[in-house]
DNA sequence: GAATCTCCATACACTGGTGTATTGTTGATC
DNA sequence: GATCAACAATACACCAGTGTATGGAGATTC
């Protein structure tokens, strides 16, 4: 994240106070989306922390629910991109999921502001459309990549798909319900060992 | 919720237009909070659906930090109340297990509202610290609840009270990710079996 | 070196929200 | 039936936020 963009190089080094780019605003929208939800997203107090006025924004973004949109795009954007990321190396069975259980739990939980933006997204998603659609797509997306790794644990496909879909909506509540907590990586870890060991509990021929 | 109340009853009976008491103003947040989220909770617009103007809003509460408050307190006592309904009344192990899962799940999904509220605080509480003392309180009250069904599960009081978290945080992400997506009702049935499968697998002899 | 493009500032009109002070209205009570 | 308490309306001051129109400064290009 140290700005290389393709086009309008050269411009904004990194403290340079010259000019603002369009994915500048959506990183800065970032922030007070992880902390205060889309409801916090607001242009005027965008635009303090970025030390310019309004019409700085409106030169970029039509208005307010363009800059909603474009960052809802590319949150889905990234969250689709880096799925490439989620292949494990490992060798056996047991090792590959561990190290998807670590991935989806214990790195998550890690990078803070990441998992506040994800459950900002999916918070607002209750009340938006697009935001919906873009939730449900991402998790599709994940739940079914996690599915070939669950497909040697088992032969039939409805067990594989409950299986992938259990698997993810245990790792969404831990983030839930156990991130910021006190002794939250402790706890995550353990939940970590336990799902893995329920996973492979799950063999056809148990 | 037929408005039947001890304290100062007789004045307004369902839909009459005579008073509104500190009570009726909280069910309409209740509304307002499942729609919108805290953010959406705002004195002057529960005055336009209740019909009055914000002068009686400023009677029965001292401002809105006061509303959110209140409501906040009175959403935790009724989360820690409906526990004692929470003990299964069937006989074996798995029976009771499959009670409290439909309980935690189907049931759950159905009262779309009052689950919308909960998901609305505990996203309220990710940027409140009252709110998040709150919703740790009623956490832990509900995954001790469970505890003592899995303890018939197995002896060890560590492996038991992860269950009972891994339970919890399952039918919390399922809530978060299923609800309210098209097919949700089968697909969350499915979960659900899958999840009493996989604890009574997570026996001490197996 | 003048024109132009890009980005930002300024000023304005408008909306929706909070909180407070004051007055009105109704119903119960003595 | 006058009084008082409970509840609601009105009017005010104030603030935060959006969007728009227009002007201005810096770099780029011809």
């Amino acid at each position: 994240m140290t700005d290389i963009r393709p086009t309008k190089a050269s411009r904004r080094t990194s403290k340079d106070k010259t000019q603002l780019t369009r994915d500048d605003w959506l990183d800065a929208a970032a922030g007070e989306v992880a902390a205060g939800g889309f409801s916090n997203l607001r242009v005027l107090t965008l635009s303090k922390k970025l030390g310019v006025t309004r019409g700085s924004f409106y030169w970029h973004f039509k208005d307010h629910a363009d800059l909603v949109v474009s960052f809802l795009n590319r949150w889905r954007d990234r969250r689709i991109h880096e799925l490439q990321y989620w292949k494990p190396k490992g060798g056996d069975l047991e090792t590959e999921l561990r190290q998807i259980l670590e991935l989806l739990l214990t790195d998550a939980s890690r990078n803070i502001r990441r998992l506040q933006v994800e459950l900002a997204v999916r918070d607002f998603a209750r009340r938006n459309d697009y935001a919906a659609d873009l939730v449900n797509e991402v998790d599709e997306a994940r739940i079914n990549q996690n599915c070939e790794l669950y497909e040697r644990l088992s032969s039939d496909p409805q067990r594989i798909r409950d299986l992938s879909l259990l698997m993810y909506v245990a790792t969404i509540g831990s983030q839930v319900v156990l991130t910021g907590k006190k002794g939250d990586a402790e706890t995550i870890r353990r939940v970590e060992d336990l799902m893995a060991r329920v996973a492979l509990g799950q063999r056809d021929d148990n």
